[in-house]
DNA sequence: AACAATTAAATAGTGCACAACTTAAATTAA
DNA sequence: TTAATTTAAGTTGTGCACTATTTAATTGTT
């Protein structure tokens, strides 16, 4: 029973190795603790906090800095390359994209070639914004304040679950 | 300049290392593929969407099956101690816990000695729902296909991410 | 050319997360 | 024992994330 096993080890401290049949005279113990998932939800949780002073200077939210982020990268993007970037879909990002349009950060053209297609640009506003987000990532790093090999190896990991868990 | 080299590894790819006064002449490349928290962050909305068909058997989103985690292994908690366990506040959880106990899996009860606190405890629906749920984090882990040291290391390191952003 | 299938984006509705605020009960201090 | 303070939970409003569906443009097939 290898896989009863690994569950007890990272998911459910306290759960006995018995067979599933044999559960009746146990409490199964659900430690919170012990889930991975939860820690990584915590953890991306208390990120968004911690952004949100940071990006309030900018009048943007966490994730609407992802999406300047990716037009400071690349300007003129379509809605589903943005969302393969940022791994989300047009149901998020439509909605987000019409509130930074509103803000005037950017433009929501529609393309020549294939008129269903929105072509999201950065607008003046849009890409001098860049300059005060450069101190962003940095005030973050010093609220982290871990060794630089344990983020990376923290990157990784997420890196290799992402991947795992799209496949 | 250390900390311009550490955002440098682990922020921004392609950043030059010279002074923060020297920009002018360089694009800052704020690549998204280096950034820990976007990875941390689309890590965790995976975790969700791979939960989902999971949790749809048992009618719970992931909140909700933390929530009753936790109320399986204490069962009668005040929504500030159960908000402490999820690190979450009564914002999130009032109209949670309203929602759990429209589907009588809980009961919010009042203190006795404490007129303010509510008393969350389960039903018998929400008692044996436990055992429906106990499938759950093996099929996670199935779906996650990682060696367990690296599963161990993600969430320790999710936990030390955790701890310093919260003080 | 006509029509079916596909594709891109938008829409509608649910449920988080969060900040800011309110209400009411309990505690403390004057 | 009032009055001020603190505390617990609830409320309001914004912005995600997501599913399911719709609309409209493009492509593919006959």
């Amino acid at each position: 029973m290898k896989c009863k096993y690994i569950v007890h080890n990272l998911f459910y401290e306290g759960f006995t190795m018995s067979k599933l049949s044999e559960q009746s005279d146990q409490v199964v113990n659900l430690s919170l603790d012990k889930q991975l998932c939860f820690s990584l939800y915590s953890a991306s949780n208390a990120m968004g906090r911690a952004y949100r002073p940071l990006l309030d200077k900018l009048d943007l939210t966490y994730l609407q800095y992802i999406v300047m982020m990716v037009l400071w990268e690349h300007d003129s993007v379509s809605v589903k390359s943005l969302g393969e970037k940022v791994h989300l879909d047009s149901g998020t990002l439509t909605p987000l994209l019409k509130r930074l349009e509103a803000k005037g950060l950017v433009i929501r053209a529609r393309s020549e070639h294939d008129e269903r297609v929105r072509v999201i640009s950065l607008s003046e506003q849009g890409v001098s914004l860049q300059q005060q987000a450069e101190s962003v990532p940095q005030a973050m790093l010093c609220q982290a304040d871990m060794p630089l090999e344990e983020l990376q190896a923290l990157k990784q990991g997420c890196d290799r679950l992402f991947a795992k868990l799209m496949k």
